[in-house]
DNA sequence: ACAACAATGATGTCAACGACAACATTTTCG
DNA sequence: CGAAAATGTTGTCGTTGACATCATTGTTGT
């Protein structure tokens, strides 16, 4: 017979992953430590092993959730070939197309990339951004975009990013074609900054 | 002896604007409908009469953030005075002051937006954009930005303002000058969307 | 005036949850 | 091998949202 089973193994990856697809699913908000424990198969306690507390859990989500975020950024923008254009649109509709796929996970990412105590969760956004920031830097070695701060310069372009994510997410983009309007709205954004 | 007060008089009201600032003060997932009648001295299940459920007083704090925004926004730009581009200026610091003044409430009314079966919400949102997109086709029939959809070119706009909230929210424009930065960036964008 | 009736609040109850403490088993390592 | 650290389990507590039922007050038709 088989009696309680120690040692899961890696219960703290079974646990991410299984909250991972409910964020997905059904939103941040019907997370709730007990069920997921129920899912993995353990008992109700088990999981303060890995997470102290419910919050915990939530921002080793958005965590993992910049990890992947900045990886499919790294591969798009590699993807695109050399030229700065091409590189800046897959950037966005690389950006634009997680958080359609991810919209609740990517609204975890960002409370908790806020909220103070959550360094890991900073520290990951940080790392996640500076590829972006690469990106506009090589943009303005180029010559293609204004000199500056690439902070600066890469507000405009990145508030843009967000904004149009947040609108994508929101369905205020309407019918279907979410990847032309971001084409045309980082054009024109180009058009606007481009040095003449 | 005073025994229980029946008929508060305007409980929902009351409910309402305690929850309003409980929600400023400490978020969204801070609001509960039980200490919400506590504070308001009334029993644990009274606000069941004015909201069904929890996510019911969540959409009506929603619904009347629009409002309130909706109201700020134009309030902003008819100071503003005639002219295109200082009404311009005014929309996105009257916006970007209600973000940052109100971060959790912003997203509450972003989330409850995009919920199915908030048509309250949902119509309240569209009343409090149309000020935005109004603004948007003035400058079209001025001549000061290209013309077509006002939907198409505002979006661009509008993103850029959301995604600076966002971010001004999330803490990622260093230091202060929240508002030279939005100054800085809308100026931007309308040189670079200035037909020529 | 007064009897339905609607509106609104109170009480009581339940299941689920997060948090915590105390205990059990397995793994690791000196 | 044996102590100690890791990791799971069981049991419990206070809080919460939701619901059913009852009590009080306001309103309305006659």
């Amino acid at each position: 017979m088989t009696g309680p089973r120690y040692h899961h193994g890696n219960l703290r990856s079974a646990l991410l992953q299984r909250a991972a697809r409910t964020v997905d699913e059904r939103g941040v908000q019907a997370i709730s430590l007990r069920e997921l424990a129920r899912e993995t198969g353990v008992s109700h306690a088990a999981p303060r092993r890995h997470f102290p507390d419910r919050q915990a859990l939530l921002d080793a989500l958005a965590e993992e959730g910049f990890e992947r975020l900045g990886g499919d950024l790294r591969r798009a923008i590699e993807a695109a070939g050399p030229a700065f254009r091409p590189r800046l649109h897959a950037l966005a509709h690389a950006y634009i197309g997680f958080a359609t796929s991810h919209p609740a996970l990517l609204e975890l990412m960002f409370a908790g990339k806020q909220r103070e105590g959550a360094d890991g969760v900073r520290e990951a956004a940080d790392r996640t951004f500076s590829v972006a920031l690469a990106a506009i830097a090589e943009g303005q070695a180029g010559g293609e975009l204004p000199p500056g701060d690439p902070g600066q310069v890469g507000f405009g372009a990145f508030a843009m990013l967000q904004g149009l994510a947040t609108m994508a997410i929101g369905g205020m983009i309407d019918s279907a074609p979410v990847d032309e309007v971001v084409t045309c709205v980082v054009d024109q954004l180009l058009d606007g900054l481009t040095p003449r």
